[in-house]
DNA sequence: GGCTAAGCGAGACGGTACGTCGCGTCTTCGC
DNA sequence: GCGAAGACGCGACGTACCGTCTCGCTTAGCC
């Protein structure tokens, strides 16, 4: 996330101390008072660090944002291997949703969104350094349905990580609405067909029942 | 969008031109400079209208922007009766599609939708004003889909349009990928099952093929 | 020294009573914590303005500092007509020195000719919004001696100026001693020989006396 | 001007090349740029010593241009001895003249002495390493003239001494006029009477031929 | 010859002030 | 009384230097 340092040249090193106090005081001013409401000032301020330092490791306050968000995030969604693809697709949900249901978390992830459409330079950072690990995360577990034969056809592993993410964000940014289990269900029926034990054996039944 | 003036009351009446003046300079600004170099400064100097004229008919600039851009957009998403759910959707997505390729138009929503996260107030507005009306419109055709019988078991009308919304939104505001037939083709095909000359009645037709 | 505007043009009028606050605060700020430790920021809390607008009417701290301290030291020193060349040195020293003993006006102008060392721009405004109008006076004075014939033979009226002018400021710049009665008789006595009653018609009487 | 070290501690001896390195640096970059744009940074980048090494041997740089600066200003001056009052003194101008006339050098003096105004402890080294000691130079030569009996009546060394680095300092400071050979000779006939060789034994020979 | 003390270049650190930009408000004048 | 022009108070920006503080390294006397 930040520079890569010589670790061999001359001087005072960074100072981790500092880092930490920012990263902190970044996402507890935007809990506290929101994102419109952060400034570099005041996150020196209730740091104890100076403006400088903030210029000399990050971009911009996105930028520190974004490092102490993801470090948060990144944790919490490890990649299932619950034997089918189906049980791996519901874990993935339950557990991305579990995320999306902390609002501090998603506070700062909706304002570095909104920041990424204004903000080209940081858009590309951000879309790399979150957008696309998550992107990766679940495509671990679309390559092996793949390898399983386990995926519908006529739909890409891509277009599926876009109704799963699409329909994250769209919650998140657009209604508000919470990532509940039914949220979870009706997706993985949707995309990994009726569960098993259901009388359905796919998905569009109802037509079928009518005939 | 903007307020109902008793059409009686003495003064010089709303210059109907510099409103439209103001809303021009908006949309040719955020398509000259993109909307992080937007300011009422450089809309009023480009408009010939005095900041005042715009604060006082619109709360903010991002408002300005919404009237802007609300009128190009609403108007080329007709609500059209196909005859089935299918047809439908996908004549949905197709002009939905063809508005989300008009760039300068993405631009706008895209600058539009990120400051619906950072500042509520507008928030509140934006979704009231642009991203309803646009759920409003799916959701003629999910309740005539409905009445039909049409829709699959599992999935609320709802999750349907999350799903339309979501993937639409997510590929905007994340990965810049086109909105083209291939994607609606897809969606149509996990949202109302597979081209009905296709043999393939059903969605998981990959799965029991292998059986 | 500060600049004429069209009066017939539309717009807020320049606020008088900010320009009147700023100067205050300036010449407050400087009196109580010295010039070294005056800033932009500082007049502005103080004066309740905002910082730009200061730097809309004046191009440095130092300028508003000149403007505040000019109008003070401008009126005190009128012109004498005290019928003879001595007599009007001795009143033009007398009410010179009398400035000079003024604290709180002498510190400001210590700094602004410090300032005038080392921002160029800002000496040559102050050489003629300042020194040049006391040497102006002088030369009132001078040019009258001349007409009558009573200036020394050997030394040009300019030179006559700089050593007034030298050694005032260089009192006030290098050592701090108090500008005098006693300073001011030896000055006249200097320039315009010593006092009529004296037994001593001319200067060199020491001399000559000797031989 | 710096600090006197016990000779006989352990550890590294300072440097005197680097010393060397930072006083030609800050002549080098005030010639270059003006003392508006010397910095300490700006010293150490330009002498290759790091700043630390800087502030451990001066308390400001205003000192490391005044060590700098002393150096080049002392030797130029010795106190002649030319038989008389007169002579000795219209050598003193001739001399600190030649010196006056140096660009850099006055450059540099003008940047000290306003520096004095403003920050009060280095304006107490200022006076005393420079200043006091021109005036002390001065002094040799006025006590030498009282005990001949030569000086005017009326007018103390002390004011003199005022009157002669008052012009100076006043033509430096004030009005950028070349310090030439006739301000000597006038300043020589203002405090020492006419050269011996004219007609006129005394300064107001202009009032008496009138008479 | 190893130990200890100080100086050295380098560079990050907490600060302060800078000068600028944009905001949203206000005042003035002309239509 | 609307609308342009533009000054106003305000707050944040990103930068420049300040003077201090580690770093790892020389360099020199002393045991």
């Amino acid at each position: 996330m930040t520079d890569q340092l010589d670790p061999a040249r001359p001087g005072r090193k960074r100072s981790e101390e500092a880092r930490q106090a920012i990263l902190a005081a970044a996402l507890e001013l935007t809990a506290e008072a929101g994102y419109a409401r952060l400034t570099i000032d005041g996150i020196a301020a209730r740091s104890g660090a100076g403006k400088q330092t903030i210029y000399r490791w990050w971009p911009s306050k996105d930028d520190v944002l974004l490092e102490a968000g993801a470090g948060e995030a990144d944790l919490h969604v490890p990649i299932p291997d619950e034997g089918s693809y189906r049980a791996d697709l519901r874990a993935f949900l339950t557990a991305s949703f579990a995320l999306g249901r902390r609002r501090q978390l998603t506070d700062v992830l909706r304002a570095l969104m909104a920041r990424a459409q204004i903000d080209d330079a940081f858009g590309q950072r951000f879309r790399t350094a979150f957008l696309q690990r998550r992107r990766d995360a679940l495509a671990v577990i679309l390559d092996r349905a793949q390898a399983r034969g386990e995926l519908p056809a006529g739909v890409p592993a891509g277009t599926i990580a876009d109704i799963v993410f699409g329909v994250i964000w769209y919650r998140l940014l657009a209604t508000g609405q919470a990532l509940d289990n039914k949220l979870a269900d009706e997706l993985t029926t949707v995309l990994a067909g009726p569960p098993s034990g259901s009388g359905e054996p796919a998905l569009h039944a109802s037509r079928r029942k009518r005939t």
